[in-house]
DNA sequence: ATGAAAGCGCTAACAA
DNA sequence: TTGTTAGCGCTTTCAT
């Protein structure tokens, strides 16, 4: 058991002030190089800084300045495998004038939720919301109180017009699919879908079934089922199907998760992968090339729309203009688990 | 392109006072819900506030009112591929009397670094700091504002008592080695360490050599190598290995990470796992039962540490007091990757 | 049940 | 180069 020294007398400006003999301005023009000050009179000062271990208080300055450099990012507790790569974009993309605070949203969008939200045009300068983090209400309360706003991963709602970044989901799913169809001549090809209400899951299907009718294949019901982003969920989707004596020649998995979930499940029932059915994802996950076999999937340039957001976040605080819709190309990336090599 | 409509005409709270027809400090009741007010009265004032899209500025309210209902979490930006799952287990013991504010911290511990923390004292009733995140003296500092701290993954550093929470590394290392011992009699057992400057890696390390002793193993340092909690530095060391004629009976992985890296290096190789070199490793990521051969490895409740760390925050800022040290237990999980079944 | 007014710690004119 | 001072938006006694 620690027992927590009595806090608070902690140092405000004006101590700082006092003791090394100068006034408050002077110790601001210190801490923030905000006009001329003479350097013994610096040198006091940081000392008396240390001595008092004073820490300027964010809220105040806040108040005071108006001002704000952090950027906000919103994003759901679960976060998924990616979360690590899309914070690391943002930080890049933030650069150093900018701090970054982070707000895991509760599962629930509860009631007056923006008027809450811990982060706000308060303390931040603007905000990179993430889908599925917040109601669409949210987004346009946030809206109408004229903070910045970037949307990753989903794109304006309705009425809003907000800069957003996401992928070419539909189109990268096409092209994986036609890899199937043209490459591997492969013409019963399953899809495991992502959560519905998920812009982006919406898109891969398309994807999926417009390749399908480019090629004259005939959508088959029976050979979609929800894979929910998630390994085991699709395990469960795939079990069923194989239990069912349904046994495509190929599974597009909507996320790398998902395709490793039907992996599992394909190995659970000794079916060969890629010899009895071929399997690819989404995403190309760092960890899908290490798969057996080596997950062929679409990679999508995480970290880069991390990052991308951010700067537009930066565009639109900075000079009050953001392009709208930027969608990241994908790549269909051939490793082993489509039948290839 | 957006354009921001002209900001700054945000409402404050005497706008909404104005509006309401009632004083500041009415809705200032109102809001927090502190003090009696007339029905009538409350109705009036919320109608307002949404009319005029106000929320209150949290600065000034921390300012005036000098408390803080938020804890702070500090990460490095990496966050590793269970960032997710710390953060709901974070979240879980947080409750809902507090709100999350979490910073990722530049790669470079820059100078002064906790004085310009956008997370300290004055924004937040505590932290809590995840191993390798903030140098020790960041964290001497910190301290010494009187800020109440809890270390994850990592214990208090030296002359410092925060408590900290983090895992039986070494006992749980020391089992699944055992049981490579014991169950399967390998006695040629190879070891992929973590980054030394992490406690946790140096804990593993030892749990592994503790093992070896109790069984008369000879340690041999040809036998060990730098797998960096990483697939990648994993996948090469193990190649090495490989390419110097080094062909192990078992490979413990400090981490699953790693484990999968040994795994990818393997497979490459045409070397059979289990049959010709069984691989363990730690943690038990989500992913690793997906593995094939669904990976051996040692359980480590992650989540369950987040949430205790949050509930010893919880308790030093409430109480002002909270047990010093908490190791989580581990627990061996047997797959197949180590020969079982 | 409600209002008036004094700060909270800081920044930014404006003076000197 | 430095100091004085007026707020920033809010909470909180203290009156009423």
């Amino acid at each position: 058991m620690v027992d927590l020294q009595a806090p608070d007398m902690r140092a405000t400006i004006s101590d700082v002030a006092g003791r090394a003999g100068v006034s408050t301005a002077t110790v601001s023009r210190v801490i923030n190089e905000t006009g001329p000050v003479a350097e013994s009179t610096a040198d006091r000062v940081w000392r008396a800084i240390s001595e008092l271990n004073y820490a300027p208080h964010s809220g105040a300055r806040e108040l005071a300045g108006g001002r704000s450099s952090t950027l906000g990012l919103i994003l759901t507790s679960a976060g998924g495998y990616f979360a690590g790569e899309v914070l690391a974009g943002i930080e890049a993309g933030a650069g150093d004038a900018y701090d970054l605070l982070i707000y895991a949203a509760q599962k629930g969008p509860a009631e007056r939720q923006a008027f809450y939200l811990p982060l706000n045009e308060h303390n931040t300068g603007g905000l990179i919301v993430t889908a599925g983090s917040l109601p669409d209400e949210a987004l346009v309360e946030l809206s109408e109180r004229s903070l910045p706003l970037v949307l990753l991963f989903q794109s304006s709602p309705n009425g809003l017009a907000l800069p957003s970044v996401s992928f070419e989901n539909e189109a990268g799913v096409h092209r994986i699919v036609e890899h199937l169809i043209a490459v591997h001549g492969y013409r019963e090809i399953a899809f495991l879908s992502g959560p519905p209400q998920l812009e982006d899951a919406g898109a891969r299907l398309r994807g999926y079934r417009q390749a399908l009718a480019d090629h004259n294949i005939e959508f088959d019901e029976k050979l979609v089922a929800q894979g929910g982003y998630n390994a085991a969920m699709a395990e469960t989707a795939v079990s069923r199907w194989l239990d069912n004596g349904i046994l495509p020649r190929a599974i597009v998995a909507a996320d790398d998760e998902s395709a490793m979930g039907t992996l599992s499940a394909l190995h659970a029932a000794r079916v060969r992968v890629p010899h009895d059915v071929a399997v690819v994802g989404f995403d190309d996950a760092p960890l899908s090339r290490h798969l057996s076999p080596p997950l062929t999937t679409v990679r999508a340039p995480i970290e880069a729309a991390g990052e991308m957001a951010a700067r537009l976040l930066r565009d639109l605080i900075e000079s009050g203009t953001a392009d709208l819709q930027t969608k990241l190309p994908t790549e269909v990336v051939v490793r082993q688990s489509c039948g290839c090599e």
